[in-house]
DNA sequence: CTAGGATCCTGTCAGC
DNA sequence: TGCTGACAGGATCCTA
């Protein structure tokens, strides 16, 4: 899914976009991907987005929230109103770019083909004819009613650990201690060890901290620990500034398709091509169930590098 | 309590 | 072309 840099980036948007406007119509194509009473929110007005982790979450006036989770391919595109979609082939895309829409979330056409479609899953319409669709393929995501009150208490949320940049390197170094005997890789996408790493972010902070993703989490010095959670801090706030995955970084200037990864990345998906920082070929290798990236001479298996 | 694997779901892609 | 299996930017549930 999008990882916590991509949430934060749609946030943002959402909080320039919706703030403050109400909902008339709530369609729910797919009830798995709603939880609670659509009608429920249809009069509030979206008066605060927070997140938590990966989780967004949109308080409405009267004292209900929405909990929105895109877990692997979940999308959150805001059209304005009258805004039409148009083909991929870069054709009308700067229609699309216009300061009236956005999307972000697993990066696909459907942030600017046309809206609803066969991924749409939840459709919400605001009073101005603008509308926020979210979208998502594999069904894991979902939206879902409760009290504002109850947010912080919602299971997810309150085990969730706290995100890197309010950790000191001590307690992060703790924390890998009370899982001393599983894998690196498998710990550091515990989000209730620290929240906000996926996959993508997982390997970038493993290689930043020149760490094998098979290395038990208990096998790490403090030094190393330290390195760990710093790479993680750099590639999430890079990520950030960069824009996450959104209709922005997935569209390049001259309105052809990107890679928004490119950006950043220094593994991920960069098989077969060279370590920016030796020039070992990036290898793939399959950790925790999960293909990992990784500088096989940066990241040494047997133990500590360098 | 921890650790590891299966599982939810749809779509795409490589290999036959 | 059509089929099959592997895999995918997540997290939970079940088992040992």
């Amino acid at each position: 899914m999008p990882e916590l840099p991509e949430v934060e980036t749609i946030r943002r948007g959402l909080e320039g976009f919706c703030l403050n406007k109400k909902i008339v119509q709530v369609k729910v194509s797919c009830e798995k991907s709603f939880i609670g009473a659509e009608n429920d929110i249809v009069g509030r007005s979206i008066v605060k987005i927070r997140r938590f982790g990966k989780a967004l979450v949109m308080d409405l006036s009267g004292g209900l929230s929405v909990i929105c989770h895109l877990r692997m391919t979940g999308q959150l595109i805001y059209r304005g109103a009258g805004v039409q979609g148009v083909k991929t082939d870069g054709v009308g895309l700067q229609d699309l770019m216009r300061e009236d829409s956005f999307a972000g979330g697993h990066p696909t056409d459907s942030f600017f083909t046309e809206l609803p479609n066969k991924q749409t899953r939840v459709e919400i319409k605001f009073e101005d004819g603008s509308k926020l669709f979210f979208n998502d393929q594999r069904k894991f995501g979902f939206m879902k009613v409760l009290a504002t009150t109850g947010v912080e208490s919602e299971k997810f949320i309150a085990s969730l650990a706290p995100e890197p940049w309010k950790m000191t390197d001590e307690e992060f170094y703790q924390r890998l201690q009370r899982h001393k005997n599983a894998l690196i890789k498998a710990v550091i996408l515990d989000q209730k060890v620290v929240a906000g790493l996926g996959n993508i972010y997982a390997d970038e902070a493993l290689f930043y901290a020149k760490i094998h993703p098979k290395r038990l989490a208990g096998s790490l010095n403090f030094d190393e620990a330290k390195l760990l959670i710093e790479g993680a801090k750099k590639v999430m706030k890079e990520s950030i500034e960069s824009g996450g995955s959104t209709m922005a970084t997935y569209v390049k200037a001259d309105g052809t398709k990107g890679d928004y990864l490119k950006l950043f990345a220094k593994v991920f998906r960069r098989e077969g091509e060279p370590c920016l920082r030796c020039g070992e070929i990036i290898t793939k290798i399959r950790v925790v169930g999960r293909g990992t990236h990784i500088c096989p001479n940066c990241q040494k298996e047997g133990g500590e590098n360098d």
